[in-house]
DNA sequence: TCGTCTTACGAGAAGCGTAAGAATT
DNA sequence: AATTCTTACGCTTCTCGTAAGACGA
């Protein structure tokens, strides 16, 4: 289980193919050949299938655990190194886009008030990216955003030891078409709109809400992606329904198409977490507390 | 960052040698010596200090990832494999020792009287062994008991992926001797008790009391063991107070000295929960079903 | 017949043990 | 002086690349 030939098991599962695994990893086709075949001894049992090249079950068992793995790996080698290097003065902040709402904003600029000196590049990526680029040191802190029963931490994927905080928490509303017949409600229950035409986004997956409330939620479009206008845009265009945190159909720019109307059942909110690794003392300990206070 | 390397790192940390580690892992000092200068080569860091053979700061740092990340390994590699066996007549169920209390021996004896054929061995095991025993494949189920507040998980240390299921709460008591003060009193509040003597034990940890109801709660004698037993006769001998769930004493052999006082403030449980990885449908995923039915 | 994976073989690197050396107590 | 870690050196083992072979489409 050395985890150099679980990386090639892992490029030859994904690409579907011993050479082109080769060519992405720089090694022969041979070398591939009997790296699987190593791998394959050690464990006794047949990972591939050639002819098509795919994973055997037992193959794509340990396809669940490799990536977790190698990335845990790569992560304590990262974090090992830069807690040796010291102190970064350019702080980086991984956050998906919704995450970045007024509340953190301001506590952002806060935090640059006090500390003048204090550098930060942004980094914009998707929900899975966060925990992975803090995990890998490729950011100090991460700000992720999700749906869940108020008080109730996100469900992230795991990718190692790390602090999560709480950041902030905010009223869910249903987004819809202005001319929809429920536009003018005050007030919503997701029960009564399982059956409607639901948009699959990053923000709002449709599996999460069919956990929360029920079976049903027909997909009517997915939408692979992050910005909110985009999302906006499409259910003013009546192509389904989406939750969003209030407060991104009121800032402005949201075209007077589209409502957004409280949901009343179940009780959700739109969080938002502070995730990190150990913090040494410093800027990134203090923006951290900032953000989190 | 080879994990035989990280193998051999934490051995030599633990053992605070290169020799005695190399007498351990079979090897020589030597061999031990260039593994050792391999890793620290690999991370250009000094991991070890040397006479005495302590880890540097670096080194603590490395120490916190690997054991979760060896652990891991292990599990992947056991988990594939007995994926792979396929499915086992005599199952291995992992349980700290509160955990099997009336409700769930109750339910284990439902599900061998439905199933006559299933062999069953219970191995009982520390809270940190649960885990680490069902990820690795030691055990298919396993049943860990904590104090936690209603409704909220166990904060289990994370071994990998793995399914975990609330299988019972109860209600939870002060143990405390019959001439204790407060002996006579129908409920009480934590807070009125955070100067009493308190006992340190693995059931009631008071790190955990202290995060629940502010500071205090003085060790009075440290208990390292898991036997209910014992921890009651230790309350009766008036060495301290701790939490139990009810059920441990009103089981008839409780010495008449010790009485069990409900706790009214803050809302607290003993909560027992069943750990499992992927089950293969058969005899083990339907005992987790009775289990957790 | 072509593309793709497997096998055979040789060169180079890596890892371990023996044994001698160095450093600390 | 004794213990313990490091270094030097040779041997074995492992791993990769080249090249030829086998297997399917």
């Amino acid at each position: 289980m050395d985890p150099h030939l679980l990386t090639t098991f892992v490029t030859v599962a994904r690409r579907g193919s011993f050479s082109a695994a080769a060519a992405e990893l720089g090694y022969t086709q041979s070398a591939i050949s009997q790296q699987i075949a190593a791998l394959e001894a050690d464990l006794g049992l047949a990972l591939l299938s050639r002819r098509p090249v795919e994973p055997t079950p037992a193959g794509r068992r340990l396809l669940e655990h490799a990536g977790p793995l190698l990335l845990r790996l790569r992560a304590a080698r990262a974090d090992v190194l830069r807690a040796a290097a010291g102190p970064r003065h350019r702080l980086r902040l991984a956050a998906t886009p919704l995450a970045v709402n007024a509340a953190v904003a301001g506590r952002l600029a806060r935090a640059r008030a006090a500390q003048p000196r204090l550098d930060v590049t942004l980094v914009s990526c998707g929900r899975e990216q966060v925990g992975a680029l803090v995990a890998e040191g490729e950011a100090d802190l991460g700000l992720a955003d999700g749906i869940a029963a108020p008080s109730d931490p996100l469900r992230l994927p795991d990718t190692g030891p790390m602090t999560t905080v709480a950041v902030s928490e905010e009223e869910l509303v249903v987004a819809l078409p202005a001319g929809h017949p429920v536009a003018g409600r005050t007030a919503l229950r997701l029960d009564d709109l399982v059956d409607a035409r639901w948009l699959q986004t990053e923000v709002c997956p449709l599996a999460r809400l069919r956990d929360l409330a029920g079976d049903g939620f027909p997909v009517a479009l997915e939408y692979r992606g992050d910005d909110v206008h985009t999302v906006i845009n499409l259910v003013a265009a009546g192509h389904g329904l989406t939750l969003l945190p209030a407060s991104a159909l009121s800032t402005g720019s949201v075209p007077p198409a589209t409502r957004g109307v409280p949901l009343a059942w179940p009780r959700l909110v739109h969080r938002v977490e502070l995730l990190h690794g150990a913090l040494p003392p410093g800027s990134a300990a203090d923006l951290a507390r900032t953000l989190s206070s």
